[in-house]
DNA sequence: CCCGAACGATACCGATCGGTATCACGCGGG
DNA sequence: CCCGCGTGATACCGATCGGTATCGTTCGGG
């Protein structure tokens, strides 16, 4: 195996990852593919080329680790609103279609392993417990920066907007993973820019 | 139909129900609180005041007692739907209120356990599970007899007016369970009617 | 009245669960 | 050079998983 070359990447094409991001890649993989509950932690540590021992030299337990799971996959929704925010600055009607054209982008693999938060959730029926709080503060702060969106806007009722914009994506994630509602990034779309023109957004035309 | 079940006479001690029924009210209690996943058949049976044997004698194994509960709760979604139809003959437009006062009503409960087809599904990763597919069979057909209304209502576009409120219902359970949106039962209904009165619905003939 | 089916209880099956203990090895920094 | 830490491997823990076997009891309809 290890015979001439002592540098390291035989088993791996690529540097290998230190353990801890191996084991967040195999979670993420087996958390979306099976659902949270469903997968042991001694699959996980497989899935990620070593063992037990090692997952919890890094993570206190199991739902410490479906935690930090979820704090990154929050953490990359809340960069795609920043990003939005930085691409159309003072700009609420072209931030609002940037990100539901982002969550439009998502649905297809969305469609396929279903939401992560959505999923997730329920396998927590805890209110108390960490992740569900993670999730459902991340969701909160998504819905009040939606909401921010829409007064930039010149939207008439911002709150109002936010709640039927936050209702219509979460609804065609839902719809694209049971499979119910077909084009339904489209669908989204027309959706999201009936509302800020019912609610007679500033648009920047 | 002419010998009666062994219906609970007013002479007996506790007024119980026959086993299966028992077991399936236990495993819709659990099923709603704990999920899908996380509670043991043991459990169930415990809860039924039953045993595992009688479980297994009614339900060849726990996903056919899934499946079974699943169907029940999707016959109460229809026969949901068949009344507002039969309430409303024609009425495109108030068929498609009702049903959305329907949904709405449900919600304090939804958002309290969760909606029991989006829960489970996120337990029954395999598209070809028999309760995975009932799951969606019901949402299509749901789907389906609300794109019926949506022209029965003279709106312009019924497969898109049906898209969006389907996005709406099914985000307006996500949303009020996650707690991101209060009010969810009225900004529901309020912005069904929008889609409504943007697609040119006839209000009642 | 009596026979068989449904029922309740208990014990058991192999597998797997989340989590821990132990130990040997490799590699890099003082 | 060598010490120590992170690592990988293995074995183990008690508990529980879904599912089965074997009892004795209860009860209602022919």
């Amino acid at each position: 195996m290890a015979s001439s070359p002592p540098r390291p990447g035989r088993d791996t094409r690529v540097a290998r990852l230190p353990p801890r991001e191996r084991i967040l890649d195999a979670a993420e993989e087996l958390f979306l593919r099976e659902g949270i509950r469903a997968v042991g932690v001694q699959a996980i540590a497989e899935r990620a080329q070593t063992t037990k021992m090692a997952l919890y030299r890094h993570f206190d337990t199991k739902d410490a680790l479906i935690e930090e799971w979820l704090r990154i996959v929050a953490a990359g929704y809340s960069s795609a609103f920043d990003r939005t925010e930085a691409e159309h600055p003072g700009d609420g009607r072209a931030q609002i279609l940037a990100v539901t054209r982002f969550f439009a982008e998502g649905l297809p693999e969305v469609a396929e392993r279903g939401c992560p938060f959505v999923n997730s959730i329920a396998g927590l029926p805890d209110r108390q417990h960490p992740a569900r709080r993670l999730i459902e503060d991340h969701k909160a702060t998504q819905r009040r920066r939606l909401t921010a969106m829409c007064e930039r806007a010149g939207v008439r009722d911002p709150d109002e907007a936010a709640a039927e914009i936050t209702f219509l994506m979460e609804g065609a994630q839902i719809s694209a993973q049971n499979g119910s509602v077909d084009r339904a990034g489209e669908r989204l779309l027309t959706a999201v820019e009936a509302i800020l023109e019912r609610g007679g957004a500033d648009g920047g035309s």
